[in-house]
DNA sequence: CGAGAACTTGACCCAGGTCAATGCCGGTGG
DNA sequence: CCACCGGCATTGACCTGGGTCAAGTTCTCG
């Protein structure tokens, strides 16, 4: 995989140790929930899935997605209080960590630490566009957005053969995340459809265009680079 | 300041050594702007400033506000280019670091590290609840949300003396937070007032009933936690 | 063959946007 | 001292993007 950085020796030694097995899941399954304080620390190995906010009355709002790579629980783990939800989009295999062993993580190796940190800001970094979308793109703009950016990412761990991507949601995950109305959802991904930048498959989504995508939403990419895996 | 954790002695060492001067800005200064390669690590010491991004037309989308003890440029520092441009909103003072020797702090000082990781995740965490603010939540909601929020996080730097605060933001600011247009702002801040929830006073905002909006946004607050500062 | 899930589509409605005008300072130049 | 100007806040009239409601249509699966 060329786009995750080598581990020194002593990190991979460090690493397989912290690593307290491995977890199989099934789609829909809720891996972490709101307000869970035991919550663990997960890295994803393969599969989809994605964190999300419910507000009292069931309005619900995806937050962002989870490929390989990612880390799973870290506010948890840091902050002490997960203030979101996990759910798997596909079968996953996941990493677990000794959540209790991380700042033993940071006190000998801080290149890991690093690593976090740097997982960490990239994080924000995705919800700082997010936010822009929701606040200030239409609906049009948004869903081209969000499924360039899906693209993107499922690009970035080689998930992407050619330009066609199939991404494991529904047209309700879709508008979850835009903020829109399941309807009015369903009528943007047709007016992407119709400009051929989209093909939309059942529970699936073939993009034809990625670059049109990008340019309808006036988005420039995730900038690409070499990024840590732990 | 109750609210922040001690520093070990030689942690503090480290960090005035860290130091490299204090600058301070008038309002409506562009600290850092959108795009920037080679761009500074902050600490704010006092002042209210905020994060933004722009669409290449123009629309302007504010991603978090910046109270005393935050960070300012950490994306930057850590992945190498940041996405967002940060404003004054009030004269600043500011603690400037050697950004170049991040990765010895993270090395030399692994509690430290820890703590900036920790501060990258309670962004995330913010991040996470103003997404499902415009994504969710009506103007009205959203509204009350913003200011309870704002509300608490100058309370928790001591900046709300008793339930009165003064933010020193525009309409226009809090339009460009909540993705709403200026007018629309208007009227829901009208609304708010006229449930004597808050008191608009020009250029900033005074909270009658913090309950009574948390309550209308449905929102739980921010845990109340000690915090580090760096 | 019946029951769900997911996706579609049309008709109608309303929250929030746009336009336009007004008031209210505080600052600046004369 | 006053006239003028440029931000900001405010309000009303009107319009539209996206929500809600209500039917379908496929599929898949038991």
């Amino acid at each position: 995989m060329p786009n995750f950085r080598e581990f020194e020796p002593q990190e991979l030694r460090f690493v397989s140790s912290f690593k307290a097995g491995e977890l199989v899941a099934e789609v829909g399954t809720t891996l972490l929930s709101e307000g869970n304080h035991s919550a663990h620390l997960y890295t994803l190995l393969s599969g989809w899935a994605f964190r999300y906010k419910t507000l009292q009355d069931g309005r619900r709002q995806i937050l962002n997605y989870l490929l390989p790579g990612d880390l799973i629980g870290l506010q948890g783990s840091i902050i002490g209080e997960l203030q979101h939800s996990v759910e798997a989009l596909s079968p996953l295999v996941l990493c677990v960590f000794q959540r209790d062993r991380l700042s033993e993580l940071f006190r000998n190796h801080p290149g890991l630490g690093f690593d976090i940190t740097w997982l960490a800001a990239q994080e924000e970094r995705m919800l700082d566009d997010h936010l822009l979308s929701l606040g200030r793109r239409t609906a049009l703009e948004r869903a081209a957005y969000l499924i360039a950016f899906l693209y993107q990412r499922a690009a970035s761990v080689g998930l992407a053969a050619s330009s066609t991507l199939y991404v494991p949601i529904t047209q309700m995950h879709v508008a979850d995340t835009l903020g829109l109305s399941i309807v009015h959802t369903n009528k943007t991904l047709r007016k992407l459809a119709d400009r051929s930048l989209i093909r939309w498959l059942d529970r699936s989504c073939e993009v034809l265009d990625v670059d049109g995508l990008m340019d309808l939403a006036g988005w420039d990419g995730l900038p690409e680079r070499r990024r840590p895996l732990i």
